[in-house]
DNA sequence: ATCGATTTGTGCGATAGCGTACACAGCGCT
DNA sequence: AGCGCTGTGTACGCTATCGCACAAATCGAT
C-alpha cells in the first residue's frame, strides 16, 4: 500500500494549471530518496529539480571546520533546486535527504523552460522562493537568539508538518547536525520534552504525543514561518478534480493510537 | 560636489539594457535616506523598490523579545523590496537604513510591470535575489558557529565594499544591533582589532586601516558571500558609454593617506 | 570654555552551550 | 542466546557571551 504515488502529492505540482501540468508530467520521474542521499553539493551544476512527495530534504551549509547548519528544509510543500530557474545553476550549500521517501524530479533544462514561459508556474515558483527566503531569514535570527530546546521544538514541528505520521525516523545525532549543535544538547532537550510528555522516543525514532506542548515550547519562529508559508501559498490550490494521497493525509485526524506503532518506513 | 547623482551608481540599474533603462528612468525618484529610516515594516504593503546608490539598507528581523538580527544587507549592488516582484508584497522582516545616503525608488506597480515583461531586467532581479539568498543562508550558518569577532570582521568588510571611503559612520551600538549581540561584545572585539592596527575608531566612526587584517580575522563567510555575489552578477556590466560615480570609485586606488581624514558625510 | 548627552570602557557574576570521556541500552545479526 | 554496533545518558571543566552596573571619554551646543 506504499505504492500509491502521484506527482500531486507535491503541493506545487498539484497546484499547476492543467496545461502546465500536462506539459511537464511526462517528464517527471519518480525517484526514491534514501536517508543521506545528496541531491547536490556546493559548486556542482544542478541536474534536476526535485519535488518531494514523502521525502524531506535539508538545505544546509557545511563550514570549512566541518560544522554544519541547516538553512531551510523542503518537503512536499516545495521544490529543491530553485537555483535552476533563479539563474545561478549552483549554490554554496548542499541538499541532503533528511527523511527517506520519494520525490519527482525534472531535468534542469525543462524546469527552466517552463519557468521562462512566464505563466502561472513561474508565479508559483517565485512565491515558493519567497517562502524559502523567509525560512532562511528566520533561521538566521533563530540561531542567534533562541535556545536549543526552542529550536528543537521549532524544527520538530516544521518537520512534522511535512510528514503524514506523528513519528519521525531519525537519530538525535542527525537532528543535532541539522540544528548545528552537539548531539548531547539534543539528548538533553529531548529528554526534557519526554519527561513533560510531549514526545516519546526510542533509538532512531521520535514520536510526537502532544503538538500543543511543542508549540508552547517553540520560539515564535515556527509560527512565523508557518504563517508566511500559508500566506504565500494560500491560493495555491489543487486543480479541480484531482485526488491525492495528500488529501487523505489531511483527512479526519487518525486516532492517536499507540505511539511508535506506525512506522514511516514499514 | 556631493550632487553628482545618477541612477547608474546602482549596479543593477546600470546593468539594465538601454530599452529597459529608458522605460524606467523617468519614474526613478531620488530620495535621501537618513540613518534609521524605515523603508518597510513587517506585514505592511511595500510601496516602492529602492535602488541604493550611496545608502546601505539592512534587512533584519525583530523578535517578540525586542532582540533583532540582520539577515542581509543591501547597498549599491542591489535592491530593497524583492517581495514586490516575487509576489509576496510584504515580508515578516523590516528594512532599515544603516548608512545614510541616497537611493532611487520605483513604485511597486512599475517594478512589477517591468519584471513581468520577462526580459533581461527579470533575469537581473532573479540573479540578485539568489545572491541575497546566499547572504541569508550564510548568515544563518555564521550566527550558529562563528565568534563575535569573526562576525564583526565579516560585517565590516561587507559594509566597506558598499561604500566609497574607508570609513564607516556608525556607533558600536548600531553594529551590535545589526549582528544581534551586546554592544559590549562589539567594544571588546573592536578594541582588539584596533590594538592590532587593523582599524581605528572614534565616537561613531570606524576607519579600516588594513583590510587584509580583517580578512584574516573574518570567517569564511565573507569570502563565500563575496564570491557568490560576483559570480552571479559578473556578467552584469554597465551599458556601453555610461560613466558613473561608481566608476570613479573603483578607479585608481586612492593613496592610503591618513586614515580618518576622508569623512563619508563631509 | 563648560555642560550635558551620548558613546565607549570595564568589571563583575551567571549561564548556555561546547568538547571530551565513558557507561549503558537497544536492536539487528549470526 | 549472545555479540557487537550504534545510539543514548550523564558528568565535568571550559569558554563565549550575556546582563547588569557604572566609570570614563568624547563631542556638540551654548
Amino acid at each position: 500500500m506504499a505504492s500509491l504515488h502521484s506527482p500531486n502529492q507535491n503541493h506545487l505540482l498539484a497546484a499547476l494549471p492543467t496545461a502546465e501540468f500536462e506539459r511537464l508530467v511526462a517528464h517527471l520521474e519518480m525517484v526514491p530518496l534514501q536517508l543521506g542521499d545528496i541531491l547536490y553539493e556546493p559548486g556542482t551544476q544542478l541536474q534536476y529539480a526535485y519535488f518531494p512527495t514523502t521525502a524531506i530534504v535539508s538545505l544546509h551549509y557545511v563550514m570549512e571546520s566541518g560544522a554544519s547548519a541547516e538553512t531551510a528544509g523542503v518537503g512536499n510543500e516545495g521544490v529543491v533546486g530553485i537555483a535552476l530557474f533563479m539563474g545561478g545553476d549552483t549554490t554554496p550549500s548542499s541538499a541532503v535527504v533528511q527523511t527517506a521517501g520519494h520525490a519527482y524530479r525534472l531535468a534542469g533544462r525543462l524546469i527552466k523552460q517552463e519557468f521562462n514561459r512566464a505563466g502561472l508556474m513561474q508565479q508559483l515558483m517565485l512565491r515558493y522562493t519567497q517562502a524559502l527566503i523567509t525560512q532562511m531569514a528566520q533561521t538566521a535570527a533563530c540561531n542567534r537568539h533562541h535556545t536549543v530546546e526552542q529550536q528543537l521544538c521549532r524544527w520538530l514541528l516544521l518537520t512534522l508538518d511535512r510528514v503524514p505520521s506523528q513519528e519521525l525516523v531519525m537519530t538525535q545525532e542527525l537532528v543535532a547536525s541539522m540544528l548545528g549543535v552537539r548531539r548531547e544538547g539534543i539528548t538533553e532537550a529531548a529528554s526534557k520534552l519526554q519527561r513533560e510528555g510531549y514526545i516519546r522516543y526510542r533509538r532512531g525514532h521520535i514520536a510526537v504525543l502532544q503538538r500543543s506542548g511543542l508549540e508552547g515550547r517553540a520560539c515564535e519562529c515556527y509560527a512565523v514561518v508557518k504563517k508566511e508559508m500559508t500566506r504565500l501559498l494560500s491560493d495555491v490550490r489543487h486543480r479541480e478534480g484531482i485526488s491525492t494521497v495528500a488529501d487523505q493525509r489531511r483527512a479526519p485526524s487518525s486516532p492517536p493510537g499507540e505511539i511508535g506503532r506506525q512506522d514511516a518506513v514499514g
